[in-house]
DNA sequence: CAGCGAACATACTGCTGAGTATGGTTCCGT
DNA sequence: ACGGAACCATACTCAGCAGTATGTTCGCTG
């Protein structure tokens, strides 16, 4: 617990903006404060200053390292040479859940920040496409697999504002603690009809 | 612009809470300030804190109007007696484009509070039951229609979180500015399987 | 008309978090 | 070794908002 008084602190731009990112994925964009992220580093506001002109510099570079991550994850997921489709949907589910407290951030903040709001509008656009793209080689056509990635997309976040009913009416006590919407399998069997 | 200086001011308990409620519409739980309500009302804080122990309480008063609220309308969605549950579902739909900034208010604000986290989920759960009541008047097993019912829901609520990609990549100009996403027929068509 | 209490105004405190000013280190090159 | 720049600490200002204390007006009642 005794902090490390050793001679350097010294704490780099890409730290602040680590720390920032982890707040952030913690307690949304309102918790990425900067006193609280110097007691998280070490320092004080000072060093903040140093490296960020104010506040906004420092959630436009969250946004930029957001947005690379990002265009990585589903640049793997694009790149993975996965002929079947419905594998890929699987791999964007399972990514999904990965990035599910990051994403559920960003989608806050975007609903009061006109920047962030473009960079998920950004974000989805390419995620909806590819979802189509693997709807359009299972075998449906083009309109209707770009609807049904968008309903997909939505049902997915929508995730993030409601809160499993686990418990009171349904009291199937399930074995794992986990419903089927948890499952890949049972969810895309509902999505693309009945296989 | 001229502030009428007619007597009396005297706002009402009531006023207060129905003005916090606009506000909770228009920039969420944040927004909803003593400052910002008490210059919309015409009085000062003085007013509030005669009417209000503090902030928490009239929260909480905008919890129970909400429930109440809520408890009602979706009172008259199970009341209104239509055998078609089609059509009951297309109230449905209906009635989420009228409420949908107060929903969206309350989910973010669910976020970050408990009681208003419970609220929303008490609401669900009535909302849940009414939906799957419906699909198992369709014809859908149960477990499949509380299924169906939560992907609904959550669809539904994503809407809130996922801008919608109207322009960009989907050129197609459409005639009245609405995809389908707004068309409670389309919808149903896709969650109901295919008729 | 006296006066009492409900309803509000005025003016304050206290806190929190962003932003600034300035001085003190540490390091690096010449 | 020394001067300057990078880096950070200390200590402040300022604004916004919740909450409090107390004065002030209105309306009613005896």
């Amino acid at each position: 617990m005794e902090a490390v008084k050793r001679s350097r602190p010294r704490v780099s731009r890409r730290d602040w903006i680590e720390a920032a990112y982890q707040e952030l994925i913690r307690a949304g964009e309102p918790g990425v404060s900067i006193n609280a992220l110097a007691a998280r580093l070490g320092v004080t506001k000072g060093s903040f200053y140093w490296h960020f002109r104010d506040r906004p510099e420092l959630l436009s570079a969250l946004l930029d390292r957001w947005a690379h991550e990002r265009t990585g994850e589903v640049l793997t997921l694009a790149l993975g040479t996965t002929p079947d489709p419905r594998e890929r949907l699987r791999r964007i589910l399972a990514l999904g859940r990965e990035v599910a407290p990051l994403d559920r951030a960003m989608r806050l903040w975007a609903q009061h920040d006109p920047a962030a709001a473009e960079a998920v509008r950004h974000a989805d656009r390419t995620m909806l496409d590819h979802l189509a793209s693997c709807l359009t080689d299972l075998g449906f056509p083009a309109p209707d697999a770009r609807l049904r990635a968008l309903l997909m997309l939505r049902a997915w976040v929508g995730g993030y504002l409601v809160a499993p009913p686990d418990g009171p009416s349904l009291d199937g006590p399930s074995p794992d603690g986990n419903d089927a919407l948890t499952d890949p399998d049972a969810l895309l069997d509902l999505f693309l009809g009945r296989p």
